[in-house]
DNA sequence: TTGTAAGCGTTATCAT
DNA sequence: ATGATAACGCTTACAA
């Protein structure tokens, strides 16, 4: 057990409402008091309890975050974003991560509730809506990557659309005409917006939509590399492909090398994410590269914005924009 | 503002003693009272405010994780574990990462300082002991990945230098002489004894130790790339290498194929930590799986039992098998 | 079995 | 400028 603000005030000689003034700044104290309540501060190394300033308070100086895995370097750099712009202003982040399972989420409200001024809620698979029923009324609360149709919602992304939308037209420059794609997941919001983005540059270009030119995936290696076997067998050979994430463009990847595809002579290849392992793949992958930091950054800005009451801080709505990154999977000049 | 226990007494109409007493079964209470005050709670769908509960109790339900990163499947495998027991028996984890700069870590620590009853560290960094200097004296610890000398001190691991160990003897088996190892940082436990467990192979197999054969990088892709490139221009050509992970060993890969080299038939490459990615390389690459969600269950579990005082479930020091997985990059005819 | 009241460590409102 | 003291929401003796 830890000093207490009552250690502190006897040793300093002083009442523990002086102690608390030098502590919060909340009211001149003398010279020579003060120094002596430091001074017993540092000997005793003192903390205020969290807890019952929390108590008295009614806040607790922490965001709840939510999101559907910790894995990959997209949440690694999101949450790192986060927890930065956070930390800059003393709050603290409580990750809780896959509520993909029936319940899991609405558990993990409970867990954090209490606990946390607001909440970061990362619910690819429900719209907010919905998910915002579970969340009592008054938590200050931002979504991201979520279906949202209410413009009132706090809501932040990137624009998965503009950026699978870029890279089928680049592959449209480069004189694809039968482009297929391997999709995500269909409950995923994301995974949502890049399918739309695919089909509107087709359409955009003046190319058929061809329903069995989108094979189905669910952003894993594996589900690449199953819907790549797929797409070698069928009967419209297409001569590009733009994989809904890079992890799946890899399973395309091995599928076709397998089959001794050169890549992109035979077949060209883009991805989406823009992972650190993409540009070491053979040959280097195009993707679309997204600001996952500078999301985390804004989302926690934003929210912080919400509790602190500073509306300028907060940007919401808001949608990132994206990067084309050309490189040899689908450029052989690159 | 959600409800208080006042307000369920008085909507219950019993007193708030009662109430504690239903919500902790800390003592009988009469079927109608209890009935009615479960009635209460779902109405107003109260929760005891943790804050208040915490500070009666001394203690808060939740452990701090220090981390070094939070990229990686590693750590999302890791961390997964260890949630998943935590939530089991009601503990919720507090997650920081990225301590790598000086103080850091330290101040991660305070910010957990009285928020959490328990914590795990990794810090592959820096030793235990001299961590442990920056935590409360009774605050319950447990390490994992660190340089530990005092038995006492509550340590988790995987064997790593075993796994090294294996893979290189493997690549002896499969006639190589000359094995190059591309290093982790040299302040990372792990990647000291990823090393050390290579220098024991080429010992134990009767092949001599060549400095010029250790090539410098820190896990990253970007370290590996170069890392291959400098192998490809040294004196003394290796037929193998062995990568300190995964991760660079796919930047070494992608310099020994910008160089037309043919994998494993040109040169043979091995990886430590068989992420997801590992599989679908081509060639797929053989590395040592580690068990990450074991190692997080049983870390948690150990944590809970070290709080809970159960000595049974105390598992420590203790050291997890990895595994060598064999595929083409080392063996064409895997 | 139940209620009253003390107390956990803080902050904030009074007086002084 | 400073010190008592009430209050935050809860658990737990102690009485009844």
């Amino acid at each position: 057990m830890g000093a207490t603000i009552k250690d502190v005030a006897r040793l300093a000689d002083v009442s523990i409402a002086t102690v608390s003034r030098v502590l919060n700044k909340t009211a001149p104290v003398n010279q020579d008091k003060r120094l002596r309540v430091e001074a017993a501060i540092s000997q005793l190394g003192y903390r205020p309890n969290p807890a019952a300033r929390s108590l008295l308070r009614q806040e607790t100086g922490g965001f709840g975050v939510l999101i559907p895995s910790l894995g990959g370097e997209f949440f690694a750099g999101f949450l790192k974003g986060l927890d930065e712009e956070a930390q800059a202003s003393g709050f603290f982040c409580l990750i809780g991560a896959a509520h993909r399972q029936e319940g899991e989420l609405e558990h993990a409200m409970r867990q954090m509730q209490g606990r946390v001024d607001g909440m970061v809620i990362m619910s690819p698979g429900q719209s907010a809506e919905k998910t915002l029923a579970l969340v009592p009324n008054d938590m200050p609360t931002v979504f991201l990557n979520t279906d949202v149709s209410d413009p009132t919602i706090p809501y932040l992304n990137f624009d998965n659309h503009g950026g699978a939308y870029r890279m089928v037209r680049h592959m449209v420059e480069m004189g694809h005409e039968h482009i297929a794609m391997i999709t995500g997941p269909t409950i995923a919001h994301d995974a949502v917006e890049r399918l739309r983005g695919y089909r509107d540059a087709l359409r955009d270009s003046g190319l058929s939509l061809n329903p069995d030119l989108e094979f189905h995936g669910d952003f894993t290696e594996e589900s690449g590399y199953q819907a790549g076997k797929a797409i070698l067998e069928s009967p419209l050979r297409p001569t590009a492909v733009f994989s809904a994430n890079d992890f799946s463009a890899f399973g395309a990847m091995s599928a076709f090398q397998e089959e001794g595809l050169r890549i992109p002579e035979d077949i060209a290849l883009g991805g989406f994410d823009d992972i650190n392992i993409s540009r070491f793949t053979t040959p280097p992958l195009s993707t679309v590269r997204v600001p996952t930091f500078e999301l985390g950054r804004r989302t926690m800005k934003t929210l912080i914005g919400m509790v602190r009451n500073i509306p300028e801080d907060v940007m919401t709505p808001d949608v990132l924009p994206t990067e084309l990154i050309i490189r040899r999977s689908t450029d052989p000049d690159a």
